[in-house]
DNA sequence: AATGAATGAGCCTTCATTCAT
DNA sequence: AATGAATGAAGGCTCATTCAT
């Protein structure tokens, strides 16, 4: 079983991986990603045939624990803390790891598992919004779509900012529930 | 007479790069650029410098025009109404010219002129929130960069939304405007 | 036991060789092969250490095929016919198996067997033309190497034809044989 | 002007191009040519964007002097003389310039003028072959596109040849000269 | 004996930028 | 001031071959 030296090698290269793009370079270079894992370009082929590729794979765990997160939301007792919840830790989850965001923005999709997650996903999302809009506390005609995209877009506001991103996130927290018609802690 | 020349040569490769990038193409090459002028690669860098300071040069009214639109709302007798005309055309005025997000979300301008203006727009912005804030009308601890980078950050999100950008554009419109604390239709 | 195994996997290498060649792939990779065949990479080294060693396998039985011709023809009674019958035989034959115009053509062999048949084989042909000529029927100072390059050089023109590789192929026989001086059809 | 550095580095890279072209290295790599010539790839890229351009760029001239060869063989009152000068001189110039068989062979061309010099050419040589049957002297089927093509396999014949390429050329010339019926030497 | 992961040289190509004329 | 040829680093990718298990 040469499993062993490869899954050490696609654990260096996908632990690299990850190092980038959660330092925010999302673009690097497969080419670069090799050097930095110490591994021959083509053995990180081999496991990403192409740079999207890599970034599913990097996150595809996040991507998954979005999912689960927006299903759970949909259980909580009070629906306005329910969907608050979801989108709160799904803005900072989302900066913490802006590859999600990436793969989510993306229209093509490398694995087909990827574009199956973010159709779950954008669905799970919806039907919390419509909970949210049949309890009266939804107060506004955004899509599921829409809502992540906008999580997307958060996400790139707060990283082009320059300190205290955690101060910057919390304000647009605030603005876009209350937006939304929740009670936020701002009300 | 060799500034008639020069004028026009710099009037072509100002309107091919208007053209290309409010066409949603801001990554346009330099060397494209002059392909398209019919020019030397040499004459526009000699016009533009970088990438960067093309950007700047194409954007330079529009974000004129930003600011100008921001110290008129200042004067809007109806706070909130002012604050909301404001976010509302300038965030069309953003979706229709790409280029300006990238130059105002850029942290290191070309052109000395570009920063000037960008810190005039943050000043008028702010100024526009703490007098919604002085007014009641604004409930939102939201800088004025915060409100900038929001603007670009909705930019995005609705450039990745695939069709009817208007009706996106609306609802977020809605969604933020609601969110100030203003009342805006959806109340 | 393992042997069973072991003969299995180098006839389904073998066959996949055979096809790929046979549709004219002479220049499949060993790799590809290894996929196709559905056995490790390594599996195919083994068994052909060099992409030439795998042509040279695949061509084996027809290069032997080749020689016997040449031997059967200096057997028959009409010397022309003899010659005239193996030329033709032999064209349709490389032209069906491309294969074999690789490995005639190579300068080093993989194979020291492939090297001794193919002295073998041009020794045949020698001694076929030398009987033509010693029968008055060969006007031509061809040597048998020079025909067997011919009879490559004429495969690879066909195979530069679009179509119709058959009529081709039939006007090609036509002038050679005469350039030999036989009696030929178009005589 | 830059056009004295220009035109000085472009004839050194085609300089190179001919001569490894020349040299039998019809397969030399743009990169490569680019270190021989001692010039960035990008000189070669822009010369040359292709390898099958570069190709027919080393062979244009040669093409020409086929194609005139075929016209003035024509005018030559000795019919048989003027189609057998006409391939003799060809074959020499093809085993002499191995690229202008790779430029013949392409079935894709990359400059639009090598394709209707290669259609010139076989026209030409049609006519040849028309002329020479209508006066009698030849007694074979092929076409212009054939004749071109053997032209192209005996190149690939005689490269094959180890030693003595001249002498093999003599006879393969012989060869080919009786077989379309025309009077040779060997008659 | 079989496996298949790993390697890395090397090809193709693009592009921002410089600089000789 | 304009030109556009030249540059060469850099990225994307393939493939023949080796070697640890």
């Amino acid at each position: 079983m040469v499993r062993a030296d490869a899954r050490r090698n696609q654990e260096r290269i996908l632990e690299e991986a990850r190092g980038a793009v959660g330092a925010g370079d999302t673009g690097i270079t497969l080419n670069e990603l090799a050097r930095r894992a110490g591994v021959g370009v083509g053995t990180v082929y081999r496991l990403f045939p192409t740079h999207q590729a890599m970034l599913e794979a990097v996150v595809e765990d996040g991507l998954r624990a979005m999912v689960d997160r927006a299903t759970a939301a949909a259980e909580v007792e009070d629906v306005a803390e329910g969907l608050a919840g979801f989108f709160r830790a799904s803005l900072l989850h989302a900066v913490r790891e802006p590859g999600l965001v990436s793969v989510l923005v993306a229209v093509d999709d490398a694995v087909t598992g990827t574009s199956g997650t973010k159709v779950e996903l954008a669905l799970a999302v919806s039907r919390l919004l419509d909970r949210g809009r049949a309890a009266g506390v939804v107060r506004s005609a955004l899509t599921g779509e829409d809502l992540l995209k906008l999580l997307c877009g958060l996400q790139h506001a707060i990283a082009a900012s320059g300190d205290d991103q955690a101060a910057v996130t919390e304000r647009y927290l605030d603005l876009v529930l209350a937006g939304l018609g929740l009670p936020g802690r701002s009300t």
